[in-house]
RNA sequence: AGCCUCAUAGUGUAAUGGUAACACCCCGGAUUUUGAUUCCGUUAUUCUAGGUUCGAGCCCUAGUGAGGCUACCA
C-alpha cells in the first residue's frame, strides 16, 4: 500500500539562500522561529509558516538546526495562556516538535529594557510626551515628511531620567512613549522615529504586573530573535517595510548576533476567510458555533472537520514559498485532503437519506451477515461482518422511478447489487400523494454473494445499503464552504453578505452498528459519499453518534448532469 | 500622491542566460462489487513595449496591473 503522494521538498528562495548561508560558511548551523502572538487561535495560514520554519529545521537538523516556538506577547491587553496552550496543541497536531525550545518574548523583558536605555545613552532613543494623535499628525504623511516635536531635542540624562519614571509607574497610559530617533523625513514610514515603549496597566499572562511599560514588536521582535540566535527570521510580506526598523533595532542595540529578516506571501485560499480579526466576528457572531467549528480554516476547526494534518502538511507543501501574493484554489487542499484519507481512512457504510426496501423472497436465501473489506485496496485493513436481513435502507439518488439515459443503479425491473451482498431486482415501489418513494419491492438474486451477474442479467453498480434492523440514526453534519464567492473580503456588502446560508445542513442518516460505538474523532469513509468523522465534541460512542462532512467524493455523475 | 514588493496554463509552483515544465482543476478513455481510487491520454502558460546578448521567462529601462506602508497591534 503506498503512502498518500507527498509533494517531494521542494526548494524555494528561502531555503536557497540558506543553502548558501551553509556553503559559504556564513552559518554552521540554522535556527528558525515560529512566532505567534498568543492571542487567538492558529489557523491554516499559520500552517504555512510553521510547515516553513520546522521544516528547514528538520530538514537540516543533521547540522544541529533547531526551530524554536517563541510566543510573542508584547501585549497583554489582547493576550491570554487560553491561546497559549491552543497554539502549543496545535502545533504539535500538526507533527512538529519544538523540544525544550520554548520561550516567550516577556521573559526578555528585562533585556529589551536594558537596550532601551542604550539607545537612550546613544542618543538614538527619546522620551515622547505628545498624545497619540499628535504624533500622528506629526509624523506628516505619504508625501510629506515629519516634524520634530519638542520631545526629541530633549537631553539624554531628562530622557533617561524619563524612561525610568515611565518603569516606575509615574506616569498613566498614554502620557509618554519612547521612540527611536531615526527620520522623519524617510518614505518608509516606519523609520518615522517609530514608538518602541509604551505604558499599559494591563496584567500580564506571564509576568503579571512586574511591568508597566511594554515593548512595541518592531522592537522586541528582533531582539527576541538575537536573543535566541535565530538567523533567519521568516515572516510575511506585510512586514517587508518594517526590515530597515528591523535591521536598525540589531545594529543599534547589543545582540549577540545578527539575524536575518526574509519575507514570503502568506496563504490565501478561495471561498476563505483568514483575518483573525474577521473570524472573530464570525464567532462573536454566532455565525458559527466556535473557533473551532469545522467550517472555519482555524486548525482546531479543521482538526473537527476531519482533515488529516498530513494532508495540511502536503498542502503547504504543495503551494510552496514564494513573494507572491496569490489566491490558493482550495480544490488543491482537498485533493491533499482526499489523498491522505483514501489511503488512511477505513470504509464503512451509511445511508443519508434513506428509502426502505423490502425483499420479498429473502428467505430463499437469508443471511445474517455479510463479509465485506474495510478498504478496497489494502487489504491488511481487515474485513469486517455486516448484519443484514429482509429489509435495507438504500440512498434514495440510488433509485430512479424513471431511469434516465447513463444511470446505472435501480429502478422498476432493474438490477444492482447490495455491496458485498446479493443482486437484488426491483419489482414494485409505493408512492406518496406528493409523489415521493416510500417503499422498495425487491427480490433477491439466490447465489450472487459474492459471485458475478448471472448471464444475461445486467447488473452494473454496487450500492450501499443499511440493515434495517439493526442499522443507527446518527446525526450528520454535511458542511459545505462558509462563503458564496470565491473572495468574500472584496465582497461589496462586506464578508457577512456573502455567508454561504447552506454551509451546515444536518440530517438524520442510518449508519451500520458498528459506527454508533467507535470513539470521538474517529476517520472513515461512508461509502460512495465523502470521507466523515466522528465529532470530537458532539459524538458520545453507543449513545449519540454524530459525524461530520469532512469533505465529498468526486462524483462524475452529478459533474456529467446526473442527478 | 511617495516609497517598497510582486507578475510563468483556470489555480499554485519549477526552470538560477541555452528545447517552458510539474501538481491540482477541466476534458476524454481503460480498469473497478465505491460513477471513488488507480492507470493512460488531451487542451492550455512567460503582463506590455523597448533594450543588452549568438541566445532573455530570467539581465536593464519604461509602462500596466496587483499587494503592502501614514497603530501607543502583531
Amino acid at each position: 500500500m503506498s503512502d498518500s503522494t507527498s509533494p517531494p521538498a521542494k526548494l524555494d528562495f528561502i531555503r536557497d539562500i540558506i543553502a548558501e548561508d551553509l556553503a559559504s560558511g556564513k552559518h554552521s548551523t540554522i535556527i528558525t522561529r515560529f512566532p505567534p502572538e498568543p492571542n487567538g487561535y492558529l489557523h491554516i495560514g499559520h500552517a504555512k509558516s510553521i510547515c516553513l520554519n520546522f521544516g528547514i529545521a528538520l530538514e537540516q537538523a543533521s547540522s544541529g538546526s533547531k526551530c524554536n516556538l517563541r510566543f510573542d506577547d508584547t501585549n497583554p491587553e489582547k493576550e491570554d495562556v487560553e491561546y497559549v496552550e491552543s497554539i502549543k496543541a496545535d502545533v504539535k497536531w500538526l507533527g512538529f516538535d519544538w523540544a525544550e525550545n520554548l520561550y516567550f518574548a516577556s521573559n526578555y523583558f528585562s533585556f529589551f529594557y536594558d537596550c532601551a536605555v542604550h539607545l537612550i545613552r546613544e542618543g538614538k532613543a527619546y522620551v515622547e510626551s505628545q498624545s497619540a494623535e499628535e504624533m500622528r499628525a506629526s509624523r506628516g504623511n505619504l508625501t510629506t515628511a515629519g516634524t520634530p516635536s519638542p520631545g526629541r531635542s530633549r537631553s539624554v540624562e531628562e530622557n533617561l531620567d524619563l524612561f525610568s519614571r515611565m518603569k516606575s509607574g509615574e506616569f498613566k497610559e498614554g502620557e509618554c512613549v519612547l521612540r527611536a530617533k531615526i527620520d522623519l523625513a524617510s518614505s518608509n514610514m516606519n523609520l518615522r522615529d517609530p514608538v518602541l515603549y509604551r505604558i499599559l496597566n494591563s496584567l500580564h499572562h506571564n509576568t503579571g504586573d512586574a511591568w508597566c511599560i511594554y515593548p512595541m514588536y518592531d522592537f522586541a521582535h528582533p531582539l527576541g530573535d538575537a536573543m535566541e540566535q535565530v538567523t533567519h527570521s521568516l515572516c510575511t510580506l506585510e512586514f517587508e517595510n518594517h526590515r530597515p526598523l528591523y535591521d536598525w533595532v540589531i545594529d543599534h542595540c547589543p545582540v549577540p548576533v545578527k539575524p536575518r529578516q526574509i519575507e514570503f506571501a502568506r496563504l490565501n485560499l478561495s471561498y476563505t476567510i483568514m483575518s483573525k480579526r474577521k473570524l472573530l466576528e464570525l464567532v462573536q457572531g454566532g455565525n458559527v458555533s466556535g473557533w473551532n467549528d469545522p467550517r472555519l480554516p482555524t486548525i482546531s476547526g479543521l482538526r473537527r472537520r476531519g482533515y488529516p494534518p498530513e494532508a495540511i502538511v502536503n498542502f503547504c507543501k504543495r503551494v510552496g514559498i514564494t513573494k507572491f501574493n496569490g489566491t490558493t484554489d482550495v480544490a488543491l487542499l482537498e485533493f491533499d485532503v482526499r489523498d491522505a484519507l483514501n489511503h488512511s481512512a477505513p470504509r464503512r457504510m451509511a445511508v443519508l437519506d434513506p428509502v426502505k426496501v423490502v425483499l420479498s423472497n429473502w428467505v430463499e436465501e437469508p443471511l445474517n451477515a455479510v463479509e465485506v473489506p474495510n478498504h478496497p485496496q489494502n487489504p491488511e485493513m481487515g474485513n469486517r461482518e455486516i448484519p443484514i436481513s429482509s429489509e435495507v435502507w438504500i440512498e434514495r439518488e440510488d433509485f430512479m422511478e424513471v431511469p434516465e439515459k447513463k444511470f446505472y443503479r435501480l429502478g422498476p425491473g432493474r438490477h444492482v447489487r447490495l455491496k458485498g451482498g446479493h443482486i437484488i431486482r426491483c419489482t414494485d415501489y409505493d408512492k406518496d400523494a406528493a409523489g415521493v418513494i416510500t417503499l422498495i419491492r425487491a427480490e433477491i438474486l439466490p447465489g450472487t454473494v459474492g459471485a458475478d451477474s448471472p448471464v444475461g442479467i445486467e447488473c452494473r453498480a454496487a450500492i450501499h445499503w443499511v440493515d434495517v434492523a439493526t442499522g443507527v440514526d446518527a446525526e450528520i453534519r454535511l458542511y459545505d464552504r462558509l462563503f458564496t464567492v470565491e473572495d468574500p473580503d472584496a465582497a461589496e456588502g462586506g464578508f457577512l453578505s456573502v455567508i454561504n446560508p447552506d454551509s451546515l445542513k444536518k440530517v438524520t442518516a442510518k449508519i451500520e452498528p458498528s459506527l454508533a460505538r467507535v470513539e470521538a474523532g474517529f476517520p472513515c469513509q461512508f461509502d460512495r459519499t465523502g470521507y466523515f468523522v466522528a465529532d470530537l465534541a458532539d459524538h458520545h460512542p453507543g449513545t449519540q453518534p454524530v459525524f461530520n462532512r469532512t469533505v465529498a467524493l468526486k462524483d462524475s455523475w452529478v459533474k456529467k448532469g446526473g442527478r
